[in-house]
DNA sequence: AAATATTGCTAATAAATATTAGCAGCGAAA
DNA sequence: TTTCGCTGCTAATATTTATTAGCAATATTT
């Protein structure tokens, strides 16, 4: 035997099940496809199994490809869902076009993990899938890994810098502005407005959108009526407190998300005010826990599952080139909370 | 030309690429896989590259395999997790452990689409995916696509009739009688119970568990005690109103679920009842909403990344055939309403 | 000028699986 | 008994990509 050491088990082929299972490669062949056009007796089939069993073997794509167009599959890379339901809405939302386009959806959470957004790309690069949607929970800018270049790819709720792939986003800044304009609408003027954490793009344009609504109805922006939150029950509490406590009382409050709404009806609850009366409250983003809220709370919509279906959209048809940025609009739902007394 | 239609178009292949850009197949196949070894000229490389942007070439696994082993994936197959952000702490349990043995997790949801299912196996089988963990959002008993069993499978927070595949759980009746028997240490007799939807196993075995822990205790289960939910805040709060105005006034009340105790602290809040002082309250699963609560609700947890955890090792490690089923513990976080005045 | 080393490829071959064409054996019909 | 049809395979070939061995051209060294 040889002095150097002994090479890397090879792995199983159908030629070691064949010799196994005492048939030939092509039988083997038959029995792992099922193919119906062949007949093999219940005896081999089962021989060939048990090697199968036995051997531990796995198929793998390598050899001659098959005639048939394998079904298509679109890879998700996303970087965490665990923290959020939306992502995995937009998920569905990418899979359920998918699925009309007979394509299946692979995903894989990487945490943002560099080397787990390589190993993913290469193992799809491998399986040659139709393309990549590239996501993030927090709309944002991100610098995708190189090599997702070599990949017809989309970006969704979030956009690179140098614009080189398509892109869709939520259009937050419309999306504070109309649920601005409904509060006005149902006959606000003293409309408060709690923001959530400032890094994030997300609540920098509901308080644009705000501010750009309250501009067209030659309402004046008031900073008395803008208060910091944090995006959490107790920061929504907080922040409806001091408005209440300012020096200018507000007649409507727009949350940037739900969750501090949740915190203000909480402190409206404890001053004896009466949510949709005397006070009224707009949230954001429709989380789980605000259909509990009552009276119910009119909320802006995300739209986690159109993005998701626009990506699908997007890598399964004919379209025109990389570098779009689409803005999917952010319906407001009218409850009961935007209105008053 | 024949007068037989029109083949379909045939994949685009390495062969065309090089062709296309003036070099051979094998100078293709460097270009594709970034082999270091072997020296190619920048504008080679271009034109390769152009080639493949302008034909569409896109990778697949035929042909010769690759010296090296490829990287393992785990497939994870899913019902649904929009519903549900757990479902998304289970895939990361998975893919943490995956990752630690160098596999990556991809994610397929179904919805429960036996179609979706048999794509997404024929696809893992062709790509020969080391295991395949199959989910359920709900605890309960599955039926798995037949194909399932072509793979090394486990299931995840559910289990097969037959135990032909091994599974893992949580132990909801062991969670249930530690939370109960933590009231009674807290010196809690006259506990009251919230039950969730019953068709629901999870549910009917929290519920075991609390009578086991009783009859443990000595201390009589009265049925005047035991109230219908329905796993969210309304049926907390309908159920906890009922058992204050019921013929036994309870000193604890144990929900099945973190929502229904959301309900239960708004009703005793209404009836001018102190939480943790005048009345005890314990939930169950420990949804995020519930840590907003004041005071902070005792509660009972899933393990979800432990079963996800649990998942990958039995997949990714040298171990016993198939058939176990595993009981992963419950544990009780006590923080601050299960306590008495 | 001649010899040697390096660069940047390619032709040939290898590897694994899919598919086709063909055949031995068996049973049924003439 | 002979012929024909069917069954259940297999040997050979096809297909695609990975890898090796080798070479023309160029650069460097002697």
């Amino acid at each position: 035997m040889s002095n150097e050491p002994n090479p890397t088990p090879a792995r199983v082929t159908m030629k070691d099940i064949a010799l196994r299972a005492g048939v030939s490669q092509s039988t083997v062949s038959f029995v792992l496809n099922g193919n119906e056009d062949m007949r093999i007796s219940e005896e081999t089939r089962a021989r060939v199994m048990d090697a199968v069993a036995e051997l531990g073997y796995r198929p793998r794509g390598a050899g001659r490809p098959a005639r048939d167009e394998a079904s298509r599959v679109i890879g998700l890379m996303v970087d965490e869902i665990a923290t959020s339901p939306f992502a995995a809405i937009s998920i569905e939302g990418v899979q359920e076009t998918a699925w009309k386009h007979n394509a299946i959806v692979e995903v894989v959470m990487t945490g943002g993990n560099r080397d787990y957004e390589a190993t993913a790309l290469r193992k799809w690069a491998a399986d040659g899938v139709a393309g990549i949607v590239y996501a993030s929970i927090l709309t944002r800018k991100v610098a995708p890994p190189d090599a997702l270049a070599r990949h017809r790819a989309v970006l969704l709720n979030c956009y690179d810098a140098e614009r080189r792939y398509t892109s869709v986003v939520p259009a937050e800044r419309r999306g504070g502005e109309m649920a601005t304009r409904q509060l006005i609408a149902a006959g606000h003027r003293k409309i408060a407005f709690i923001t959530g954490e400032n890094w994030m793009e997300a609540s920098d344009q509901r308080l644009e959108g705000y501010e750009r609504a309250l501009r067209q109805a030659n309402i004046p922006v008031d900073p008395n009526l803008i208060v910091e939150g944090n995006f959490l029950p107790s920061g929504g509490r907080t922040a409806t407190l001091r408005l209440l406590d300012g020096p200018v009382r507000p007649d409507a409050i727009f949350c940037a998300n739900d969750l501090m709404a949740v915190g203000c009806y909480e402190a409206l609850k404890e001053r004896g005010e009466r949510v949709g009366a005397t006070m009224a409250v707009m949230g954001y983003d429709d989380q789980e826990i605000a259909q509990h809220l009552s009276p119910a709370l009119s909320t802006v919509l995300l739209p986690h599952r159109e993005m998701g279906n626009w990506c699908a959209e997007w890598l399964l048809s004919p379209s025109e080139g990389a570098g779009l940025q689409e803005r999917l609009e952010c319906p407001v739902v009218l409850r009961e909370s935007h209105m008053r007394g």
